[in-house]
DNA sequence: ACTTACGGTAAGTGGATGCTAACGGACAGC
DNA sequence: GCTGTCCGTTAGCATCCACTTACCGTAAGT
C-alpha cells in the first residue's frame, strides 16, 4: 500500500483505471518525465498492483485485479472491526454517561 | 492515503482498531519514542483517520468512521471501474485472438 | 504549593525517494 | 543495415520525512 503513497504514482495508477496502456502515453499528460513513469510503474508492477505486457516495442501496463482485491479486502476488514469498536464504545459510553 | 504509508504509522493506526487508546500505551508496545507516536497520531488526525479527546491528563485516539470509510469508498469503486475494464479487455481480446 | 505522570512541540539529523539527464537495448519500416 | 521510436536502467541530486533529544505546559495526588 506504500506504493500507492505517492500522488504522482497513484495518478499513473489511475491513467490505467480505464484499461491497458503504454507508458508514453501515460507520461503525456503526466507534468512528469517518461523515466519517472517507468519507474513508478516498476514500483507498482513489485507491489503486484500492475501487470505489464509486451506490444512490439511497446509496453502495456494494466492494473492487476488481485492486487486491488487486497487492498480493498484490507479496509474491508479493518472497516468492519472499527465500526465494531466504535459502536460498543458509543454504547457503554451511552450506559455510563 | 498517504498517511497510511509509512509502516509505523500503519502500526500506530491499527493498535486503534479495537477502541480508544492513549499515546503512552501505544508507544509501549512499539520500537519507537512516545513523541514519534506523538506525531505519527497528529498526521492521522490531520488527515481525518483518528479523532481526538482529552481524558484529564491523557489523550485518548480513536478511529474515525469516516475517514476509514472514505478510503473504503475509493477502492471500492476503483475496483468496479478497475474490474470492469478488466472484464471488457479480456473480452475484446478474446474475440480477436 | 510540590511532585509526578502524561503528552504536545521544536530543533536537528540520517536515511529514503522522486526527479531529471544520459545512456543502452529491442523492435518496426524503409 | 540504418534510422527512428519506444522504453528500461543508471547516476546523481534535491527534497522530504521519520526519528530522537530536549523542553514546556497541564492535570491529578499528596
Amino acid at each position: 500500500m506504500a506504493a500507492l503513497a505517492d500522488p504522482t504514482r497513484r495518478a499513473v495508477f489511475e491513467r490505467l483505471r480505464g484499461g491497458p496502456r503504454p507508458v508514453g502515453e501515460i507520461a503525456r499528460d503526466l507534468p512528469v518525465s517518461r523515466p519517472a513513469v517507468s519507474q513508478h510503474l516498476r514500483v507498482l508492477k513489485d507491489a503486484g498492483l500492475v501487470t505489464e505486457r509486451r506490444d512490439g516495442t511497446r509496453r502495456l501496463y494494466r492494473v492487476d485485479p488481485n492486487g486491488v482485491a487486497a487492498i480493498r479486502d484490507y479496509f474491508d476488514e479493518f472497516w468492519n472491526e472499527a465500526l465494531a469498536a466504535f459502536k460498543a464504545a458509543a454504547e457503554s459510553e451511552g450506559r455510563e454517561t
